[in-house]
DNA sequence: AATTAATTCTGACTATAGTCTGTGGATTAA
DNA sequence: TTAATCCACAGACTATAGTCAGAATTAATT
């Protein structure tokens, strides 16, 4: 079941996403591929229109040089608005 | 598509899941029903059939008492081989 | 303006997350 | 023995993760 928190960090994990694609300068076609994932579906993670499994985040966090409990980590702070 | 690597994570998730659950003096049904998931995926989880999602992890996290970076940095530190 | 790279979006598809109902085995206590 | 609790497991189901091919849109570049 969707909930309206899970909704909310399906939406923040994608423009963490985003941030951290751009940080390293990758296309999503190079990250999709660094990560052995499809194109559109990195659109649609950075759209907050898909959620990551655990092993994906770890295939994410890997190709973005970036340990899987920090993405989470990033995740979690703009969660409880202590950043942003 | 499913990697040995995410195997990997799947199987070390579920034996985090069952430490922290057991840790907490919890049955699967209570877990279960602090996180609002179905008894039997919890189950699932714990035997490594099932992977969380990321707002999967955040709930099971929550009703754990840890904090969602910490529950995977555990799951990353056994798959480093850094613990165990 | 025209070309090109990057992304969005569509629609259809396969694989798997997560639910539901129930059975049976093991353990512990009354 | 009986009852209660906990868990593994099965099967069938619904919802959604993740793929694939391609067209449409936007942004940069020349």
């Amino acid at each position: 079941m969707l909930t309206k928190v899970s909704i909310m960090i399906i939406k923040i994990f994608g423009t963490v996403l985003r941030e951290l694609r751009e940080k390293n300068n990758l296309s999503q076609e190079k990250l999709a591929e660094y990560c052995d994932l499809d194109r559109t579906y990195i659109s649609l993670l950075e759209r907050g229109l898909r959620q990551p499994s655990i092993s994906t985040l770890f295939k994410l966090s890997d190709a973005l040089s970036i340990k899987p409990s920090e993405l989470v980590e990033l995740v979690d702070l703009k969660l409880t608005g202590k950043v942003q």
